[in-house]
DNA sequence: GTCTATGTTAAAAAATTGTAAATTACTTCA
DNA sequence: TGAAGTAATTTACAATTTTTTAACATAGAC
């Protein structure tokens, strides 16, 4: 069920990683640890875990320092970071929300409710195992991993800033991006591309696939109707 | 900065309404309150608030059912549920989940606590002003997300501007709003149009839905009336 | 009746997007 | 490393749509 969701435990201690990986695992995720700051960021670039759950408290590196450098990188912009904290440290949880966490899980930890929360978190931002993997809108499958789209059964190649797009446009079906979201969310906040280059992607998935899918809202943006 | 943003305090204890309303409000957001679950439901579908906090346990109605309830409301459907629970409800906290709430806040409740966890909650679905994705208004629904307006489940197209000025007057049926306001609230304040722009765009309102929902209010300003 | 605020219409002006072709950047593979 | 091929971006212009203006009509207050 939860197939292809990844989840990244940094802990410094031994015993409580186990804790959560087990539990973690027994629910159908797939875990990956890590027991420090610096060794989780270079994991977490590597394998977009999903979700990031993280001890505030580390040597080294803190959970609060971590969680700023994971936001610092654009592929992990998306990325729900939870945080682990002992039960008052109510300035760890504000320090964390401005750090760039989504939430916090207090110690110590119950297993149901570790689970509970997790699942709402996922959930709120929609992070299912078609969202990791496969996406089908009728005609039109889209493997994320594979980078492979089908339209009517057969094959179609995007290039990769076409693919982006696509995907960022079915992810929500009839939801209006904007231009400055594309741009963000395709090409990153620091490049600067001139004003026709998201038209001719537009474009190039219009050929691609039928001209009716992506639709204009002149003014506003484009999105994309089934 | 928080200019709109609704929320909607629900408990049965006076004290802690205020207290609540006190802190929110000091942070630049609207709240509304209610002490039981019934008024809550009610003022919720009135005021579609961005937020909900709801205390678990209260009489009559208590907070889980109130929560299954709200999240039977369409209208309601993207509305942040928050729980207010006593430290040790564990139970609650699963229960609560299971109900549709998205967060849930621990008593005793910490100010600063408070205030950035709703600014998280708000931010992690990406709530600002204007982003009450759904207005609905018997024959009229708007959808911003989707940039759709549909006038007795036929699709209209409102152009941008046309969009936005149905926006600002439906947002309170019944206000008039001057010409003043909508110049600076559809069209901002560097930009300067003549006198007829406005009527033009008026008219086209009514071209589209039907005449007796706009409504003029001479020497004063338009305001909309279902 | 006159005067003012608003309604109406068509046409001009402005803004936005579409498109093809040229240019530049990037990859790949020998 | 360096052609050759592919992808991404820019350019220049066309097409389209939206927005505004302008000119005149109308209705209601006084």
């Amino acid at each position: 069920m939860n197939d292809n969701i990844k989840i990244l435990v940094v802990d410094d201690e031994e015993d409580i990683l186990e804790f959560l990986s087990y539990n973690l695992r027994a629910e159908g995720y797939d875990v990956i640890v890590a027991d420090n700051g610096i060794l989780a960021i270079e994991l977490a670039k590597q394998e977009q875990p999903s979700l990031i759950i993280l001890d505030v408290q580390m040597p080294d590196m803190d959970g609060i320092t971590t969680c700023e450098k994971i936001r610092e990188i654009p592929s992990l912009k998306e990325t729900v970071v939870t945080f682990l904290t002992a039960r008052s440290e109510d300035y760890s949880q504000i320090a964390g929300f401005e750090a760039g966490a989504d939430d916090y899980i207090t110690k110590p930890i119950r297993p149901k409710v570790l689970v509970s929360r997790v699942k709402a978190l996922l959930k709120r931002r929609g992070i299912t195992q078609d969202t990791n993997s496969i996406i089908e809108l009728g005609d039109i499958v889209i493997d994320k991993e594979k980078h492979l789209t089908t339209y009517k059964g057969q094959e179609v190649i995007f290039a990769k800033k076409e693919f982006k797009l696509l995907k960022l446009l079915i992810s929500k079906p009839g939801k209006v991006f904007t231009r400055e979201e594309i741009l963000e969310k395709v090409w990153g906040t620091d490049i600067i591309v001139g004003d026709r280059t998201i038209d001719v992607h537009i474009r190039k998935l219009r050929e691609k696939l039928a001209d009716h899918y992506v639709k204009t809202v002149k003014g506003v943006g484009y999105k994309f109707e089934y």
